[in-house]
DNA sequence: GCGTAATACATCGTATCACGAAGTATTGAT
DNA sequence: ATCAATACTTCGTGATACGATGTATTACGC
């Protein structure tokens, strides 16, 4: 899939997985995997720029003797996934236009 | 709307817009506006992209005495939009995950 | 006649961002 | 003993949307 379009939909498909119980890196990226492709580094990279958002919080737990940072969702990530809801009304509408213009 | 959902959709849409017939800079940008806001300085960068990749091509015609660029779309362009409608699926896909993971 | 908006295209610099590559460290199966 | 899987981290790079700025012409109101 293409890179560009995937942008956009990252961040919010983070924090879309950790939206019903708190997750980690790894479960994340598993669970993401059916839809989208996320590399570890990209992972990563997304969770450091929502933390500094405010749109989630880490708390780090000891798992089978190996540190495992668990992500919570705030009050702000939950917004942001009620604010991508709506912004897709005018994505949709964009590719309306696509579509319709671009008929073969 | 948030720059990173319009990645992606900003090449396919300039595409679209010149696939009934030729068209140039600005008139692009007008009829891109219901949908999707594009500054100048955005289309042109898209433009010489989409020229480079042979998606389109390039025909300087005097109007009013004054220069204007018409674009062509080419058969590759088109593709590209067709190849885009079949991504489409996987992007409803994501968006599906996060509205069912991202209940309220 | 003069200013201003609209038309039309172009360039430069910057900030954001996804990703590959590489690294560290542990557990468990072969 | 070796290798895959789990788990997190850092660095560098290339792509790219956009604001700022510039050039030049036409058209309209005052």
């Amino acid at each position: 899939m293409d890179i560009q379009l995937k942008r956009g939909l990252l961040d919010v498909c983070v924090l879309a997985a950790m939206r019903s119980e708190d997750s980690y890196g790894y479960k994340i990226i598993k669970d993401v995997k059916p839809y989208v492709e996320l590399s570890e580094s990209t992972l990563y990279t997304i969770l450091k720029r929502l933390e500094n958002a405010k749109m989630l919080t880490v708390r780090t737990v000891e798992h089978d003797g190996r540190l495992r940072k668990y992500y919570h969702i705030t009050e702000d990530g939950i917004r942001r996934i009620e604010e991508f809801k709506d912004e897709w009304k005018e994505v949709d509408a964009i590719y309306q236009f696509v579509i319709k213009e671009g008929e073969s």
